[in-house]
DNA sequence: TCCGGATGTGAGATCGATCCCAGGTCATCT
DNA sequence: AGATGACCTGGGATCGATCTCACATCCGGA
């Protein structure tokens, strides 16, 4: 690990009295080695607890069996499960994660990038955080290195991704809203310029026109990615003369400070406001009531983004493979029908 | 990344018309260079792009600047934010963050090690999965290898390690029920053979005899550590004629279960059953009541375990140092006082 | 004028695993 | 008998950064 770091393959070549090449033709299988001489080598390894250096085997080869993983912010529960997926299904394969949080900052990403670069890494699964500010990424995709996106895509990229329908789930959530007699709906955003909140921005505009409501500059709120923050953001929303009679919230940090925010306001779910969130979370289930979501395949993401990945390292000239998974909308119990309207759940 | 991986010593010394060797004087700054030639060096670096190698740094110089950091299980809020710590004070140093989840299973955590060894990963920050087998890592610690425990200790194993006292924090539960005049005390705990359960579950006996009430076996449940099992026990647990008045939950997975299941089971909290869990989490405050919690020092936890590491990195000598941090009581609604208590908070 | 130290620079070795290639020993085949 | 090829082994080079050592200079002081 780093004093004694144990035996080297030199060592076992002596014990085995036969020169490197031979040790390493009889641990590694390839070549002819005499059946004597191969067990003697693979004795000798057992008694040292020979294991291969992997810097020396990666400095030779020129690969690291190490991906990095990029994510938003590992705090977040939809990057720490992909997190866990992604470990499970690369280690299976030999292959450790290196996680790095960009922690929504491009700057950082940037350093991260470059620091994972210069550990020879063999590819990257990364959220990107800004839409635009992307030119570093072109960069690596120009260069060849594996690299699938997740959550979000970056424009003019091409390369494998595993996204989400952010649109049409947003979409649907305003259906559903409206559907409920719901026609002043506000909207919480995380003001960073991130993908999946212009994505769902994007839904919730479409689905007001499509529906016919006028869009009103003054119902969405954009707010920093802290509870606090939104919550303060929240209060803001509902100050006003006519405020909202519902709420879509654009991710789980903003539920949450949505959630407390119309709590200390004295403001009930759904009494008084009902409410959507994007992106399904423990939590959600264990309000009262519980809250209905927009639930993203949370599970399928770092599975398949691993799988993505080794198979491109296997084969580099695929064409790039673009998933896009759609939402669904979970409906538990905080949106009310309004009256006049005819519930048709 | 993994094709061209772009310029090298060499190249930068070919274009700088030098050798290799002054050109590292002039990038690392030691030994003599020219005023001059340095600035050459500079400049051709600086216009191939050179980054230096961090493989073939390591290979010479026997340490690779990762940090292995090795939790139960990266999915549970308490390791994201202790990952997340000890990402953001190692990368200041330069040093990156493998992370690798034991998944709670010792012949996972020794694989894991294994492969973090051969990595040459400069140090640990360690959950152990198990208290009893510990041959691994007390090699580990034997053999010299920075490392520092987080959350659990290992029996006699001396390094470094931070922890909080479970055993004062599960007293103090009981205390808290207690002193509102419950007497039948359910415990809901995970099954594995984890220090902190353990210590937790001694806190509880004690407190118990503390107060002259009789352990009965039959109010504490085990179960494996899934949300669905958790309920499941739970569901065991009052099924029973004299059934507890208050539960403790030794972990939020057993606390989320408990919830789950007195909810479905028509019992309310804490009319019909208090309620005690074991760290805090987001969760706890957005439930109706809000939960009752001992809370751990998690923002802590992540930050000195790094700077101890950094400490121990930078000087080998140093004896094992171990931190204890207390826990506290924070008091929401999910208490309440028997009949014939005086209330006396 | 000559010498010692300060100052610059480069050749070569090193870290450990891997791989190419040359050299060797056999047995078999013509 | 000589040749062909299968089988086995080791020497040495390679990956890129770093460090030791030897070799140059050039200066001021003796």
């Amino acid at each position: 690990m780093s004093q004694q770091s144990g035996a080297t393959l030199e060592d076992v070549a002596a014990v085995a009295q036969v020169s490197r090449a031979t040790a390493a033709r009889a641990l590694n299988g390839y070549g002819y080695v005499g059946h004597g001489t191969a067990l003697r080598v693979r004795e000798a390894a057992e008694q040292l607890g020979y294991q291969t250096n992997r810097v020396a085997q990666a400095l030779r080869s020129g690969r690291l069996r190490i991906i990095g993983f990029v994510p938003g912010d590992i705090q977040n529960p939809f990057f720490a499960r992909i997190a866990h997926d992604v470990d499970v299904a690369l280690r299976r394969r030999n292959y450790n994660v290196l996680i790095a949080s960009s922690e929504e900052n491009t700057d950082q990403e940037r350093q991260v990038l470059a620091g994972l670069r210069a550990l020879n890494t063999q590819g990257l699964i990364l959220a990107p955080a800004s839409t635009e500010d992307n030119h570093h990424i072109l960069e690596l995709v120009r260069e060849g290195v594996p690299i699938v996106l997740i959550d979000r895509l970056v424009k003019d990229v091409a390369c494998d991704s595993v996204t989400v329908d952010n649109e049409a789930g947003a979409w649907a959530a305003v259906e559903h809203l409206v559907a409920k007699g719901h026609r002043r709906i506000g909207l919480l955003r995380d003001e960073a310029p991130i993908f999946t909140t212009q994505e769902r921005l994007a839904g919730y505009r479409k689905a007001l026109t499509d529906f016919g409501i006028a869009f009103d500059e003054r119902s969405v709120v954009s707010t920093k990615p802290t509870v606090g923050d939104a919550i303060a953001a929240t209060g803001r929303l509902f100050k006003r003369r006519t405020s909202p009679t519902a709420l879509l919230t654009l991710d789980s940090v903003m539920t949450q400070g949505a959630l407390l925010a119309l709590r200390s306001a004295g403001l009930s779910i759904p009494g008084d406001v009902s409410l959507i969130g994007f992106d399904d979370f423990a939590l959600a289930t264990f309000t009262d009531p519980p809250i209905t979501v927009v639930a993203q395949p949370t599970a399928e993401i770092g599975r398949l983004a691993a799988q993505l990945l080794l198979e491109r390292l296997e084969q580099r000239d695929l064409p790039p493979r673009i998933v896009r998974f759609q939402t669904e909308l979970i409906i538990r119990g905080s949106v009310r029908c309004l009256p006049g309207q005819m519930n048709r759940d």
